[in-house]
DNA sequence: AACATGATCAACT
DNA sequence: GTTGATCATGTTT
């Protein structure tokens, strides 16, 4: 598929999203998130990812097991858990492995591809480079709810595509934000990437 | 009380 | 340009 000239891929399929939340964060670097809005399709390449693990992650939603607000991460591979945080900003995961073990995908920045105008809408008077940096304002540059939650990716109007090659260009760190279990090395993100959040100094930046 | 954040502001290099 | 402090805000445990 091509959107504004450039070529994204073919929509990932259903098994792809069976496999460890490890695998799958840095597996994602490079594909392509796109959602279909009444206004147009929005796309972005996603630059930079966190794993939440089942079992011994105590920062994962997970780690309690299943209550209300977790059920989606519960859900097999590919589902979308959407959660707010701090009373404001909503983050969205992207649900991995099978079905019943409580492992997920944080989406934390990405690379704006097309729908930038419906983006700018939403974070007015913004750079390109900032629309979708952060997990909080990736998810209101792609008015992500937890209306979201439970669809399923490829399914509905939130798709993954597979987007572009970055093998050899992901460097991995200890998650941000985070206070429990902050050993796990389970950040995935493009070094030196302008579309990347946290602080320049912990990510290599070039700029 | 804690929380997988972001905007703002003041102070610095 | 960068850094650290502060706070807004609602849901969950």
């Amino acid at each position: 598929m091509r959107l504004n000239e450039i070529e994204i891929g073919a929509a990932v399929d259903r098994c792809f999203f069976l496999m460890p939340a490890e695998k799958l964060a840095r597996s994602l670097i490079g594909k392509v998130l796109a959602r279909q809005t009444p206004f147009g399709i929005i796309a972005a390449e996603i630059i930079e990812a966190e794993a939440y693990l089942d079992g011994i992650d105590e920062s994962s939603h997970s780690f309690p097991g299943l209550t209300a607000r977790n059920a989606p991460m519960f859900e097999e591979g590919g589902c979308i858990y959407v959660y707010q945080i701090y009373g404001v900003h909503h983050c969205v995961n992207i649900v991995a492995d099978a079905a019943g073990i409580g492992a997920a995908v944080l989406i934390r920045a990405a690379r704006p591809i097309a729908g930038i105008d419906i983006m700018s809408v939403r974070r007015p008077g913004k750079e390109i480079r900032d629309l979708c940096k952060g997990p909080g304002n990736l998810a209101k540059a792609f008015s992500f709810t937890k209306e979201d939650n439970f669809k399923r990716v490829n399914s509905s109007d939130i798709l993954i595509h597979e987007g572009f090659d970055r093998r050899g260009m992901i460097s991995v760190s200890e998650r941000i934000g985070i206070t429990k279990s902050t050993d796990l090395k389970l950040r995935f993100f493009m070094a030196g990437s302008k579309y990347i959040s946290g602080r320049p100094s912990l990510n290599g930046h070039i700029q």
